[in-house]
DNA sequence: CTTTGGATCGTCT
DNA sequence: GACGATCCAAAGG
């Protein structure tokens, strides 16, 4: 498990705190996976029991159990009986939220990620860049990262899988925004738990993206 | 350019 | 039995 370029690996106590504190310190973090690495782009809090858009709103479950976990792991979760979307774990052992990654700028991999994105057929013309990491499950499908990959410590990196920090420094102004694909009827739809790179190519296509 | 509908199944009611 | 922390292709302006 080799950093990159001198990157450091992310602390854990990087993760220890209110993910609504923590998501907007990860725009400009970077993911690696084996050659696979890409910089956080966008990114979502979700909280507890007091976040009704949670998946730990009703506590704990077999699919929300690493959420409850330690700070640091990778939550993976199958939705729309077709997709799967990765979070950074937060808060202390016990305590639930996470981290949503909704966008990710490729870096280095690129036709790796071409690869897993658009099996088989077309190789060429090769796919906009834009087009592997913009969304949170089109970065999971990138990286190859399913339910197998849930619970992997992040920190450590001894799955395969790691946070690094090359000295890029977050946005002073990340753009802010709702969080996406709440139903109208969930009550925490409105907060602006969502963050971005303004301007940036690879944030996903949303009502009010950009 | 924007809008719409289909795919597809684990999870929780 | 209903509903997603989504994506894509196709249809409509």
């Amino acid at each position: 498990m080799s950093t990159f370029d001198g990157a450091k690996r992310l602390e854990r106590s990087f993760a220890e705190g209110d993910p609504v504190e923590v998501a907007p310190q990860l725009l400009g973090k970077l993911l690696q996976r084996g050659a696979l690495l890409a910089r956080i782009v966008e990114v979502e809090a979700y909280r507890d029991g007091a976040d009704a858009a949670s998946h730990a709103y009703r506590g704990k479950t077999a699919r929300n159990a690493t959420m409850f976990g330690p700070p640091g792991h990778l939550y993976v979760y199958f939705t729309y009986g077709m997709h799967y979307c990765a979070n950074i774990v937060c808060w202390p052992e016990g305590h639930a939220g996470a981290v949503l990654l909704r966008a990710l700028e490729p870096v280095h991999g690129l036709e790796e990620m071409a690869a897993r994105r658009f099996s088989n057929e077309r190789i060429a013309p090769a796919p906009r860049p834009e087009s592997l990491c913009s969304g949170p499950a089109k970065l999971c499908q990138a990286f190859g990262l399913d339910r197998g990959a849930d619970g992997f410590d992040l920190v450590s990196g001894v799955e395969g899988v790691c946070l690094l920090d090359d000295g890029t420094p977050p946005p002073k102004e990340p753009a802010v925004g709702p969080r996406v694909g709440l139903s109208a009827s969930c009550a925490a739809r409105h907060e602006r738990w969502r963050w971005w790179v303004p301007g940036d190519a690879n944030v996903s296509r949303g009502p009010v993206a950009r």
